[in-house]
DNA sequence: TTGTAAGCGTTATCAT
DNA sequence: ATGATAACGCTTACAA
């Protein structure tokens, strides 16, 4: 490996010289470059960024925790991540927690050890310990982005969709099809999540009624559970609150010959390859995964560069019709 | 931050002696031991990697070279990266080279500065400039494993899915449903590529008939440009080299009223997520994305430390029928 | 414009 | 069983 001193004795000038000189701190003479362009260049030297991060006590290395990456939402999040980061010659460190078996404690102390720049955490649930475990972070004055969930300000900058906004979208366009009879289908959502779209419902709905809440259980049979429930409640409007639910639930509802949109509308919260692959084609609400993605890598590059940031960041969910609503 | 040195002064021993100590190198007295735990515990002292790694002159990264994360069987492979490297704590970097506007030659040149332990290349293409890239990281004693694409053994491993099986499987399997008038369909399938499905074909069937070639070519309605030819044809049974593909194909057979199976069969080359969704859901060949990542990984582990690895590996294919054939 | 020397946190060598 | 010292490659006062 060729180091500094290296090029320096090849090039007859000292290491400092060449330092400040590759980071631009000095201008040297004309004669000196040349010197220590071809010595770079004869003895191949590359730069030490691992001494250099000693140096400065910084690395640029961010960190993604995210539950796991095989899931097009999650992928489409750190993608927009990397773009950025890429961008801004920053590398990009993926953990996947959920297949890691590490404890909550251990990644952070992995992220310590490593001098980790900043650390983005995608869609991990905000208990109270992990709370605490962020909070920890923060002290260490390790640069901290919780994305994609929903949690109280805490000090750290937080992003997620606006669901409220997701709700109420979904449903107006429901509306707008003259579906009046709406069902909302979810599954294991917990309830402070499930207000927002009740809250969505009722923005949207210009009369006092109630939408039908539908949960759909692990093991559940879709068309022998689901669908004569829906039928019973005269149910033609469905917001499907899980995108590959709603392409089950569309499967489903075909099979016991109702028709998509006619009969009854489908709509999908989410909206990746999946929705365009089911048939019908789903309509469905498209909470922004990229600009997600690309929002928390700027704000932790803010965070690192001690620049202002905005405490909480919401994405404005909008509508892609297709064919089901 | 806590050093070393700073908890060697609160518990008054030589840094020395806690190093080997929590390096486990030494043996140390009951008490040491204690002062020792007492001091690191008082100050949450916690090593550091990075000047771990310049002393060592190595670190415990390895980086996925990948073109986008966002893609089902990329992000598949590299979960299965993921798993083994978090199994023997070693870190991962992801670079998309799609996403990150860097030449190939800038990106190996991160490679170097970072000291990063070893690279895996995923569905790179190997076109000529590219080998001699991966020639020099070699040279560098970057240990490099190139997956998911064939190449010639070039003293690097290789690690790709057996596509002659692939299709020999494929076909085999239509025949067994009676289909005998074959059709392969794809995009943009290298012409080397095309000739495994091509032998594969050809060890399935005994006697000495071809298959119909299809390319789609961008832009093309597979509707009005493709069906009619495929029924012109009398094709019963089409093996598309593309799970995408074969979606969208099934999609406009579907609306041309062709009974899929009964009237032509169709197969699918990859099997994720978009086969199960799909309408009637396809019967798909398996490439095994999560094994190949996890082989990956092995044999960048086993050649970081030295050890022997395989050459060559071929994954093993596998259908997986469902209702399209 | 260029050089000297110290130090970032850790560990290997050589002593004691 | 423990310690002193130098070194990994780079940068930065300070000096010349």
């Amino acid at each position: 490996m060729t180091t500094l001193k290296d090029i320096a004795k090849h090039a007859n000038v000292s290491a400092c010289t060449i330092s400040r000189y590759l980071n631009s701190n000095i201008v040297v003479k004309k004669e000196t470059e040349a010197k220590i362009q071809l010595a770079i260049k004869e003895l191949g030297y590359v730069t030490n960024v691992v001494a250099k991060s000693l140096k400065h006590m910084e690395t640029f290395n961010v960190a993604v925790i995210v539950p796991k990456i095989n899931n097009l939402y999650y992928s489409e999040m750190t993608s927009g991540i990397s773009q950025i980061l890429g961008k801004h010659h920053y590398n990009l460190y993926i953990y996947e927690v959920d297949n890691l078996n590490l404890s909550e404690d251990e990644v952070l102390q992995l992220m310590r050890e490593n001098m980790i720049a900043g650390i983005i955490f995608i869609g991990l649930f905000s208990d109270v310990s992990f709370k605490e475990t962020i909070r920890n972070v923060v002290e260490w004055n390790i640069p901290v982005v919780y994305a994609n969930r929903y949690m109280d300000y805490n000090g750290f900058p937080l992003l997620y969709p606006d669901l409220v906004k997701a709700s109420k979208l979904g449903v107006e366009h429901l509306f707008l099809k003259d579906k009046r009879r709406i069902a909302f289908v979810h599954k294991n959502l917990p309830d402070h999540l499930l207000s927002y779209f009740l809250e969505g419902y009722s923005q949207a709905s210009k009369d006092e009624n109630k939408p039908m809440i539908m949960e759909i259980e692990e093991g559940m049979d879709l068309s022998k559970d689901c669908i004569p429930k829906l039928l019973q409640n005269n149910i033609d409007g469905v917001f499907v609150l899980n995108e590959m639910l709603a392409v089950n639930l569309t499967k489903a509802l075909v099979q016991a010959d109702i028709r998509i949109l006619e009969d009854i509308a489908v709509l999908s919260l989410g909206n990746s390859l999946i929705s365009e692959i089911s048939t019908p084609e789903l309509t469905s609400i498209d909470l922004q995964n990229r600009e997600l993605g690309i929002r928390s890598a700027e704000i932790i590059l803010s965070q690192i560069r001690k620049e202002a940031f905005e405490p909480i960041t919401v994405l404005e969910p909008f509508i892609v019709e297709r064919r089901s609503a």
